[in-house]
DNA sequence: GTTGAAACATGACTTTAATCATGGTTTTGA
DNA sequence: TCAAAACCATGATTAAAGTCATGTTTCAAC
């Protein structure tokens, strides 16, 4: 895990979408100061449930799911992070172990605040604070929802949606309808909460009937309407 | 819904225990003078799915269900709320309508605090800001825990956490081991996620096996250890 | 390039839990 | 207090999805 190049906050593009959009002056110098950038290569672990947290890491390129190990050590995936997103920050403020693993899908740049300079941050600037706790309203209501689907909705529209979520999440690669990342079957069906076998199915399904294309783990959507009205999103 | 007796805030023994914790002198004052008091008999709606946030909910003296209704019109309750939870604030932090609809179990005493006055204190005592961002983390830990048991767990395990938590939660009857909540049997499938008569045959089961006893809808805890070694709770 | 491991795919079978059906028992309100 | 409605219970059946087994493909490291 080698240092990148620092980026300099004030300069950082992502800013604007993060928990910090409204962060400026002395505040985000001093964030911007502190912090460490690090480069994460695929599969590298940026923190582990059971951990202790020192600090926030902020997503400056990349993308990481953030999973729980359940009880027969299967994963369920309960978050997907992009640029700008914050992580680690939960646990931090409830002053609590990490309750979940931060790996990195691809190469990706990650920068790290120490905990003294976002807490005083915090307390000093209360737009953060509220930005916070937005953020967290916002996960709080897309996690609940999804335990509703998880409980009355069948594993095919729940892959629908977990495949629409993925699109609207990173988009598509460059003029095509693939969508920008790459996950296994078994991270897919980690996602969707389901075997990894009946993923995989679905997904060969879907394909027979044109709705998306394979091709190696790289999944397009070719008939968002279709793929829609099977996720059946009415509620 | 007629207003109760107006409690005064700084006299209330709820509030060391909810997010005013650390409220005091002036906002506490404003909060208490400018809430209204009110009784809800059993089965009304506190608010709906769907409607706008004019303040928050600050629960004297009751047990609510927060509930969201699926595709299919079946309800899953998402939390339950006591003494001194407050409710409705996610929505009004986002300026959302409320995304779940909260309806009280058993005749209860809510005081209503108007939106201005809330988003006031916030902005004036950080440390009401803290603690709901604590709040909010804690239920954003709980729900993405509820998930992972959701798609990993089978319904026996489920119902039997379940059972745990609603006595973590509400507690026993006086002098008894009765989970001091009457929930339907319909009610207790929908927080655990699954089909009411299977719920049934499972509260039956464990009757049989004398882990539970049934006396109408009240429900005694007679071997808590083995309800717990069946919740399985290990992760 | 070769080879071993991981990932993907599919068929067969099993298990779990949902649904359907029916009857009994509370609860509630006119 | 009596009738209707809501709720509870249980059996039978079905459907959905999980598990097991096996073979193929892809990928990464040497």
């Amino acid at each position: 895990m080698k240092t990148f190049e620092h980026v300099d906050c004030s300069k950082c593009d992502k800013r604007q979408y993060s928990v910090f959009c409204h962060t400026h002056g002395e505040q985000l110098d001093e964030i911007s100061n502190s912090k460490t950038c690090s480069i994460y290569k695929k599969g590298q672990v940026v923190f582990h449930d059971g951990g202790h947290p020192f600090g926030v890491y902020c997503v400056n390129k990349g993308k990481i799911k953030l999973s729980i190990i359940g009880d027969e050590g299967k994963e369920q995936i309960v978050r997907m992070a992009r640029d700008g997103d914050v992580l680690g920050y939960r646990s931090m403020l409830v002053n609590e172990r990490y309750n979940a693993t931060a790996t990195v899908l691809e190469d990706s740049q990650i920068c790290f605040i120490p905990r003294e300079v976002f807490m005083r941050s915090l307390k000093a600037d209360n737009s953060l604070s509220f930005e916070v706790m937005k953020l967290l309203s916002n996960q709080l209501r897309e996690a609940e929802v999804k335990l509703t689907h998880l409980a009355q909705k069948p594993v095919r529209e729940r892959l629908a949606e977990t495949l629409l979520f993925l699109k609207e999440t990173y988009g598509f690669e460059a003029d095509s309808t693939f969508i920008a990342v790459q996950l296994t079957r078994e991270e897919i069906a980690n996602l969707v909460g389901t075997a990894t076998e009946t993923a995989i199915r679905l997904l060969s399904e879907l394909n027979r009937e044109e709705v998306i294309e394979l091709s190696g783990k790289r999944i397009a959507i070719k008939d968002v309407r279709q793929l829609a009205r099977i996720a059946n999103l009415n509620d």
